[in-house]
DNA sequence: CCTACTCACATACGCTTCGTATGCAAACTT
DNA sequence: AAGTTTGCATACGAAGCGTATGTGAGTAGG
C-alpha cells in the first residue's frame, strides 16, 4: 500500500507539473501510476487530497534547498538573503511554480492555511525571528517581514520565469531583491 | 449586443469571485445574465476569454484606486508607498483577491503577459521608473523593483485576508511593506 | 419588394471528467 | 472457519465544456 501511495504521488506531481491542477486526468494520472481512479480515492480522499500531498512534498523540498542555502552564508543577515535568493531561482522551475506557487494557492487556499504548514514559510519566519531578537532588523512584525519577503522573491520569480530571456533577468531580479530587503535592516552598510 | 456583453462581464465577474473560475458553471452564469452559453462563445470565444475580460476590468480598476491613493502624498516616493499600501487593501476585496490575484495567474498565465497588460504593474513601473531618474531611489531595475514592490504587496495581503483578525493584521502589513520598501531609498532618513 | 447574406445568438450532441456506489479478493480477527 | 475489514477495481449517474448546427432578425443588393 505504501508503494502504491508513492506511485501515485509521483504520478500525481508529475500530471500537475505537466497540465495543471485542473486539467490533470485523475483517469490518466491513476493509470500512469498502474491504478485506477478507485485507488486515488481510498488513499487521498478526492483529488484536492492528493494536489495537498504533492504540495507538502515539493514544498518540503524547498525548504530543505533553501536552509542548504543558507548554511552557506557567513552571518544571519547573509543567510536570510541567501534563502530569498534561493526562492528566487527554485520559483524558475516549472514544478514549482506551477504547483506550489499558482495551484497551490488557487485551489488549496492561502498557504499560511495549509495542512502541512508550508515549511518554506516557517523557515523565514524563524530566520526573521532570530535577526529581529539580536537587533540586526529593525523591530517588526515577524510573519509580516516573512510574508513580504517571501512574497516578493516569489512574485519576482515569476515574472523571471515569464521574461523572455530568464537568465539574464535573474540577477536583476536578485540584485534587487537584497536590496529591498536592506530596508529591515537596523544600519543600512 | 454591447448591452449582452457587459451583462456577460458582469455575471462573469461575479460567478468567478464566488465560486472561482474552475468551478463557475457557463450554463448557470450566462443563464444569471439571461442569456446561453452560446453567446458567451460568441463573444469571449471561450471561457477563458471572458476570465481575461473580467481580469482586465477588474485590474484596471485597481489601478485606478491606486493612482488615486497615490495622488493625494506629498513626494514621489510617499505617492509609492501609498500606492504599495492601497494595493494591499484592496486584496483584501475577496474579488479582487480570487479573480485577480489566484485565478488570473493560475489560468491565464503571468500578469506581465495578460492582453490586459496589468495596469496595476504598469503603475508601479511608472512611478519606480520617476523615483530612479530624480535619485530618490537607489540605481536598479525598474522592472525588478517594481515587481518585487507590487508581488510583497499582493502576497502579504493574502496573508492578511487569510489572518483570523485582518483588521488588526493589516497595519502590521502596511508598516513592515513601507519598511521594506526603504531598501531602495537613496538616503534612508 | 424580394432575395441573399450575415450577424447574434439558441439548441443539440458527443466527449470527458468527477464523485459515489457497489463489487470483490485478500488479509486479518476471533 | 466464519466474519470483518482493508485496498482497490468497476459501474453508474450527473455535470460541464466545446463544437456543430439551427434560426430569426437585420441588412444589402438588384
Amino acid at each position: 500500500m505504501e508503494e502504491n501511495r508513492e506511485r501515485l504521488l509521483r504520478s500525481g506531481r508529475l500530471a500537475f507539473a505537466r497540465d495543471g491542477f485542473a486539467a490533470a486526468s485523475m483517469d490518466d494520472l491513476t493509470a500512469a501510476a498502474g491504478l485506477t481512479r478507485g485507488a486515488l480515492y481510498h488513499t487521498f480522499g478526492d483529488k484536492k487530497g492528493l494536489l495537498a500531498a504533492v504540495v507538502a512534498m515539493v514544498d518540503g523540498e524547498m525548504a530543505a534547498r533553501a536552509k542548504q542555502a543558507g548554511a552557506q552564508a557567513e552571518t544571519p543577515w547573509e543567510a536570510l538573503l541567501a534563502e530569498g535568493a534561493a526562492y528566487i531561482e527554485m520559483a524558475l522551475d516549472p514544478e514549482i511554480r506551477r504547483i506550489v506557487l499558482l495551484d497551490g494557492p488557487a485551489f488549496l487556499g492561502d498557504p499560511s492555511q495549509w495542512p502541512s504548514q508550508n515549511a518554506c514559510l516557517e523557515l523565514t519566519k524563524s530566520a526573521v525571528a532570530d535577526l529581529v531578537e539580536s537587533g540586526v532588523m529593525r523591530p517588526v512584525d515577524v510573519e509580516a517581514a516573512a510574508r513580504l519577503l517571501s512574497g516578493a522573491a516569489f512574485n519576482a520569480a515569476l515574472w523571471v520565469a515569464a521574461s523572455p530571456t530568464p537568465d539574464e533577468t535573474l540577477p536583476n531580479a536578485i540584485t534587487a531583491f537584497q536590496m529591498m530587503a536592506q530596508g529591515f535592516l537596523a544600519s543600512r552598510s
